[in-house]
DNA sequence: GCAATGTGTTACCGTCATAGCAACACTTGC
DNA sequence: GCAAGTGTTGCTATGACGGTAACACATTGC
């Protein structure tokens, strides 16, 4: 069935680790805009800085930056670094080996399962964390402006490096 | 994460059916050559049936047939029969809307994961059952033969349309 | 040195999807 | 009528996942 929501947990910090400038966040600042626990975040940074996606810093006025750039990290090293990577599932038993289609189906059938992989693999990898930034920055540009104030400079820096809650 | 292995014994029954040639073939031999209860057999066969993809007769004699040739049965139709559809997964709950990147994350990436889903549907959509029949015919040639004989006619016919287990 | 802050990690629980399994009503062919 | 099937339901065991609390450890600043 489906992917747990990691991956999309996963896009969502990083893109927020992006905004972020250099200082580093914190868990609970990341739970808070997930809308999760801050444990729940420290656990997938966990599998994001073993792929090399992010650092951590400890102790007070820690947190977690970005370890590679925004343009070379694709949403396909997202999803290898915290997804099995597995989206088809074979049989749970092996089929008889006394039926043709038992003995071959498996076989035949994962040739296939790792083609259709590739193909979302590949589609994956044409989006970087930094398209994604400029994306999200696009639609609250058009999409988000009933009351239209502070075009140009000043944007909504207190929404972004503010430390509390956002 | 993963998919059930719906679909992998989806198509294992298609593809037996189609081996089947015109005889009804019982819940029991499917269950056989899978090598799991009747019961999941019919379950899933009443997913199939509802796709359009099989027949079923009832009563003594009875069994499963396939209800449209196996050269416009694609592996897409057979996914969408059995699965969900969905690959990717959101957040569980909506990120906070005050920041933002949580107020566009999940609209940015749903293109993205239906890009990705597309790709992957698009590949699944090029394999019928027929191609998988001819390939497993393919693989049983070449590979399963370290005693070869009865090289012309007369073929494995004896597991084929046995009626008990396979 | 010490308190505050924050990460890393573990353990436990509730929830959900799935497959295995048994049971039963109903249908069909002999 | 009986045997052989399907269709369907209910129950159970399992495994993945996320929510939560707890604790050891590292770091900063006073």
């Amino acid at each position: 069935m489906a992917l747990s929501s990691r991956f999309a947990v996963a896009v969502h910090i990083l893109t927020l680790l992006e905004l972020g400038q250099g200082t580093p966040l914190t868990s609970a600042y990341l739970a808070a805009s997930v809308r999760t626990d801050p444990a729940v975040i420290r656990r997938l940074l966990t599998l994001l800085a073993r792929a090399g996606l992010t650092r951590s810093r400890l102790g007070a006025g820690g947190g977690t930056l970005p370890a590679r750039g925004a343009v070379e990290v694709t949403l396909l090293d997202v999803y290898r670094a915290v997804e099995a990577g597995v989206v088809f599932t074979q049989h749970r038993e092996t089929p008889s080996p006394i039926c043709l289609i038992g003995r071959h189906i498996q076989s035949s059938l994962q040739a296939r399962m790792d083609a259709a992989t590739r193909a979302l693999e590949a589609e994956l990898a044409t989006t970087t964390i930094a398209d994604m930034l400029a994306d999200i920055r696009r639609r609250d540009r058009t999409r988000h402006r009933p009351l239209a104030r502070d075009r140009a400079g000043s944007p909504r820096a207190s929404t972004l490096h503010r430390r509390t809650a956002p």
